[in-house]
DNA sequence: TTAAATTTTTAGACTAATCTAAATTTTTTA
DNA sequence: TAAAAAATTTAGATTAGTCTAAAAATTTAA
């Protein structure tokens, strides 16, 4: 068994490999808060158990193993969240932190039943995908709302920025999970943007509309 | 906020307290498989936080923050077991391990909706009582069946042993929280006892009868 | 009531994870 | 393409929790 924080470390190294094929020592530093030079510790340690695939100065990417270690955090982490709002009444904005705890725990079995108690949902509150018990996800295809053309429209099905505060702005909006939109107006100065959800227009951001995501 | 060990400490010390009114040093390091050097380091600790009352050589008892800290990890650990029997249908004789890991889990907010989504439950699988949200909860009076005379009756409502093997067997003999029982004959020679539950005679031996607890 | 047994504490060491400061390597840029 | 800047690693400490072995205190029992 690994600990908390060799799981966050492989958490950290996963996700960041999504957007750049490897992750450097200063972006784990960065995104788990904490030192370089601890960071450079914990890999040494992580390639003696060869869950990453490290040389010096160049970065690292996950093993086969490493990353099934990542996507069962992953998948603990999300199935948490999926509770937290549908079972606990929490709303989508104040699940991330207790989740982050919750991913934690080791039984397979609690998780597997906490599955099956949901009825195997797909993807957590945020719209991401719930990998299921083998590791197995849909990446479902997705592009930001601010590459949509005028009287273009689409299905919210995910954000790019988790914060509270992001998140709490798309509430108060009704901009949630599986509202449809049509964008009536981009501003050409600003690329602000004029949309319609619910029969009602509001005026969104370009940074607002670059991080709501549209299935295509 | 304490650690994950700290907790564990004074868990074990206030179970220990309720049978002895102190914890010795020894105990602690049994009740926690360590080593009594360890316990005395961790009971300097705890002293210099002023949640034990500690005097070299003279065991130790919680102060009242130690006992606060203490009662609210058993809420939590009684908590989730419930949830675990109730909702994702594990045994009574599973859930003890899970447990001891989702009672550190720190989020009030996160425990007390989960006791509001079981709706206030009272009493674990086990027949412990639950702390409500102030750490407040009753000392039911039991007494074992061992304590019975011919043809007297019971509820049972608490074990005085948690270990799987035990329950496991109870399970099997139906001797699960809630089930009346009436002493049918007892045995001078080794204590051993016939009862009746759900209209059927069985056979069990002082110990078991030791470690099954009645309403009084 | 003193010697033996038991319990507890101290001393000193080890591991995991972290840090700062300094050294080294890589990348950028002029 | 060499000097400057940035990124990364090494060196040496620190903290939390643990351990073994030895010393000290308490309890038991002859």
């Amino acid at each position: 068994m690994n600990t908390f924080t060799e799981e966050n470390y492989l958490k950290a190294i996963f996700h960041l490999s999504l957007q750049n094929e490897y992750a450097s020592t200063n972006q784990i530093a960065s995104s788990l808060n904490t030192k370089a030079a601890s960071v450079t510790d914990m890999l040494k340690k992580l390639a003696d158990k060869h869950l990453i695939n490290y040389t010096k100065y160049q970065g690292v990417t996950l093993t086969p193993s490493g990353e099934k270690i990542a996507v069962d955090i992953i998948r603990k982490h999300r199935l948490w969240e999926y509770f937290l709002v549908e079972k606990l009444n929490f709303k989508w904005d104040e699940v991330h932190d207790v989740a982050e705890e919750l991913e934690h725990i080791s039984s397979k079995e609690l998780i597997n039943r906490l599955d099956e108690f949901m009825g195997y949902p797909k993807y957590d509150p945020h719209g991401d995908p719930i990998p299921d018990s083998n590791g197995l996800f849909k990446t479902h295809q997705l592009k930001p709302v601010s590459a949509l053309a005028i009287n273009e429209n689409g299905i919210i099905s995910g954000v790019r920025d988790h914060s509270p505060t992001y998140l709490q702005y798309l509430e108060k909006m009704h901009l949630t999970i599986g509202k449809k939109i049509t964008i009536r107006e981009i501003n050409a100065y600003d690329h602000s943007l004029t949309i319609e959800v619910n029969d009602q227009k509001i005026h969104i951001s370009r940074e607002v509309a670059n991080n709501l995501l549209i299935a295509i």
